[in-house]
DNA sequence: ATGGTCGCGGAGCGA
């Protein structure tokens, strides 16, 4: 079992992008972020016609996030159980080949004691509360997505300019780490211990061409699931060439 | 470089 997750900033905008990839790795599982689109303006029939079923929680304009797979759906479950009717869509959940798979896109938070962070912060709070109602950690289970945020100064090209900066705050760290503490664990170190290894540019500054990106896209996944990992890699070839996605596509693979 | 570039939507916001 191969999961890619990619924050492909609007699947519209991104398919000259996205179709190719897909064919070229093929992966079983593709978790999607920042897609920009209703579910009824999903561009479904072209990732279909590559193979994929689709499931999508979509809005006008921001956020959005959808899974494709190329077996059966099951048990979707769209956004978190105390959400509101007009609740920004940034969680998708469905099961695949008995793999409980949950697609979250965190939100940003701005800068550090926005309202947004704020937002940020609490939301992070109803994710560990969804965790602990609706999952178990014994089972095979795959949190993944653009998480917004930094585990530690290993992720970030330059630790002194962004200290206690937005996606690398304490109180953020703090906040994934208890969401971690349901039982979940960082994929990516179980293969790789090093430094330098990003997910993300800012596409302001052109970060991407300077080597200066942050690691924010994650798999945290469930102890059997950890166990079943053997591997987890970041695609930087996705992020060369023309209009490319300002976040960099991982990959997962299962035993 | 307190700037810069995208995407959406058709001005300004979010990232």
């Amino acid at each position: 079992m191969r999961i890619a997750t990619w924050n492909v900033n609007s699947v519209r905008a991104r398919l000259p992008r996205l179709l190719p990839w897909l064919e070229e790795h093929r992966p079983d599982v593709v978790c999607l972020q920042e897609t920009k689109v209703v579910d009824e303006l999903f561009p479904t029939s072209y990732l279909e016609d590559q193979g994929y079923d689709v499931v999508a929680h979509g809005q006008k304009t921001y956020n959005g996030v959808a899974i494709l797979a190329r077996r059966g759906i099951r048990d979707v479950v769209r956004g978190f159980p105390d959400d509101a009717e007009d609740a920004q869509a940034r969680a998708i959940a469905a099961t695949i080949d008995g793999w409980r798979i949950l697609n979250l896109y965190v939100p940003n938070g701005a800068e550090v004691g926005h309202e947004k962070y704020q937002y940020k912060l609490a939301w992070l709070e109803r994710l560990r509360r969804y965790l602990d109602a609706a999952f178990c950690a014994d089972d095979q289970i795959v949190v993944c997505g653009d998480f917004n945020i930094t585990f530690d100064d290993r992720d970030i090209h330059d630790p002194a300019a962004w200290h206690e900066q937005i996606l690398c705050s304490t109180p953020e760290r703090d906040a994934l780490r208890r969401v971690m503490d349901f039982g979940l664990f960082d994929a990516l170190r179980k293969h790789h211990a090093e430094a330098g290894i990003h997910t993300w540019w800012d596409m302001r500054t052109r970060a991407f061409a300077r080597g200066a990106g942050l690691r924010i896209d994650h798999f945290l996944v469930t102890r059997p699931a950890l166990d079943a990992c053997n591997a987890v890699d970041v695609d930087l070839d996705a992020c060369r060439g023309k209009s490319p996605s300002d976040h960099a596509p991982v990959i997962a693979s299962f035993a």
